[in-house]
DNA sequence: GAGTAAACGAGACGGTACGTCGAGTCTTTTC
DNA sequence: GAAAAGACTCGACGTACCGTCTCGTTTACTC
């Protein structure tokens, strides 16, 4: 692949960039997100990070792909839980998840804020896809897939929109319809994957809404 | 319409408001929605509209009521689809309706970047939820009501998750996953609310995908 | 000339513009101007008046109108002094206030700076030349007027060169050649103008010198 | 040069001694001055040198001191014309050359902008009148000088300021009062300085204007 | 049908942030 | 060991909108 002797060399293009300029916007980034979220402003990073803001400007192109990059590198520190090889369990814990990111973690208003920006983006989109969605997918698909190959799910199971039912019913309780986010619909969605159980309005266990 | 005489008299306040500035107003947002999407600014509607900015924002209180409002006059003004008593096919139809809108509408950006503004605005949000949602959730609720009701489907049935079902599936995929939203899309889905089949990779017969 | 009736409406364009504002900016400009000369900024300017920048472009094209008119505001309130009626002593105070406003005035670096911006913009050069120095020069240029009158300058005198040879030898002296510029300089200069006489290195007088 | 047997090496890279980068900064800013004048700025001459930005800041303090070497050595490469040993033409001739220089030559909005530095700069200043001043008034004063042992002019003739006059109306009109620069004002200065004409407005000759 | 008070168009206002440019300094890489 | 390349901080540019606030001018309800 590399010519032999100096394979370390990037030929095309070195792209000096200053390590500590570099993560201290992505740190400030970060900060700036939990504490006014997506409205953060460029010019607020730069400050924060005690940079220029033509060096934001260097090496991002705008909020969203800044935005994308500080959420990608506080996601690879978060630990994946590990899967159990019980399927209904696993999946379990993947809907709850979702429900944790979307309803209730500190910064959820920030993804339907960037979500919004990604619809007339299509370069940010793709970032976003590979950097943040990807990774979470797989693992899930993953487990999934696994299951299919025990015999225990079809093996023609469609895994893509098995991800989008769960992760979409969710977004959309918090972003549009509103209705409340409980663990009792991680329950009603596992049982209506696994089992093809409609979903009924049995008595709700926890009560926790989303409301803000 | 009006009642000749006093008919527009409003009753408690002498709410003196210029109707033709008002929709004036409401179509210069339309067509901007249209032109420009959500990124329409309140100068560029009062410029449009041939109306002072103060008179904007006399009636409402900012771009997200005023776009909710145009929205909502658009909506009326689209007739709603007949029930035909065929479950599967009113389903059907209303899985195709919301992939219209959602997926292929000129203006299909426009209601994630709304939804987005709605997470730090509950009265935003309640205003959206009012007068654009609740109108078209129950044509769709009082057609799976009355299947419940001809013992088509069980009696306890969550109707509320059934609608956050599809429509946030198809939602999700449009605005956060990418993955594309075809004419087999609408039937996997309502294989799997009415009978319980897992959606499975069959051969596809429409292969539209979103692009955007 | 007006229609009878309504003759105090102004038809074509009030206008209408903050005057608080407005001096404020002028004011600001004055004292920068006196603090770090022509390399003022609009937005240092805009900030010392307590006023938003776009309400400075709003009512100036750029920093040179804006220096203008502050400086022509200042030059209205020096009085002129009287003309005595000797021409001699008359020219001699003329060319004692341009070696005054060309060398020792605090700000005399700003005329060149700003007499450089001129040579790019044919508007701004007029505007210069109508409000500041057009007021200066029809003083003297009136004294000189009244002596052709008299007989005691010939009738077909260049009144507009005679102005401009006492008037660019200092601030040529001051801007590029740096030689001294004296009250030495002014006799001599009247000596020329009035009796023909050539400039000779009698025994200098005052020794000021520019050096700045 | 220096490493015997191979001294004949400048192709292969911008490298070593300062000479040739040094000579193409130098052209660089000359090219620039006449596009863009005195506007040009450091980046615009190394990009246009090829050169870093660090390479024309190691050698030359700022735009100032860069332009004025470069000036002069356009200035060198001018020839000078020759004394005619007749005073009225050679001071003629004197006078137009500034004329050219000032109000015609392509730069001739340079030369005003360059001065504007010098009056917060004294080594700029000496520097300019070192190199770019000293040289031409040298080729003017030692012809008075000539005609001054020749007694065609008084003994005690103050030469600096008869340079100063012509120079300075010239340059004033141009920069200044935007009054008209023709051939006639050539013959008037010329009358005055050494016959003590008066300047009269009479028949105009050549009536080319400045308009810049 | 006159008086009057609101709502109106127009747009100026103080601000915030935009994305770009250039200054002058500093670091890394290359020959 | 000089210098290319260019990243860095900083500050100003001129623009776009924000949401508030006068201005006179309609208008249409009240008396």
């Amino acid at each position: 692949m590399a010519v032999p002797g100096n394979a370390e060399r990037p030929l095309s293009r070195p792209r000096r960039r200053n390590v500590l300029s570099h993560q201290a916007i992505l740190d400030a980034t970060g900060q700036l997100l939990t504490e006014v979220g997506y409205g953060l402003t460029i010019e607020g990073v730069a400050a924060r990070a005690g940079v220029g803001k033509a060096t934001v400007y260097r090496w991002w192109p705008g909020k969203g792909a800044l935005v994308i990059e500080a959420l990608s590198g506080a996601l690879q520190r978060v630990p994946v839980e590990a899967a159990t090889g019980d399927l209904r369990a696993d999946l379990l814990t993947a809907v709850r998840r979702a429900i944790e990111i979307f309803a209730f973690a500190p910064q959820n208003a920030v993804i339907p804020a960037l979500a919004a920006d990604l619809m007339g983006d299509p370069v940010l989109a793709q970032q976003f896809r590979d950097q943040l969605l990807r990774p979470r997918r797989s693992v899930v698909a993953s487990i999934v897939r696994a299951a299919v190959e025990r015999g225990e799910l079809p093996a023609e199971l469609d895994i893509e929109l098995l991800l989008d039912l769960y992760a979409g019913t969710v977004f959309y309780r918090v972003v549009v319809s509103g209705e409340p986010v409980t663990d009792t619909l991680a329950e009603q969605l596992v049982d209506l994957l696994l089992d093809g159980k409609p979903p009924l309005k049995t008595a709700r266990k926890g009560e926790e809404s989303t409301s803000s």
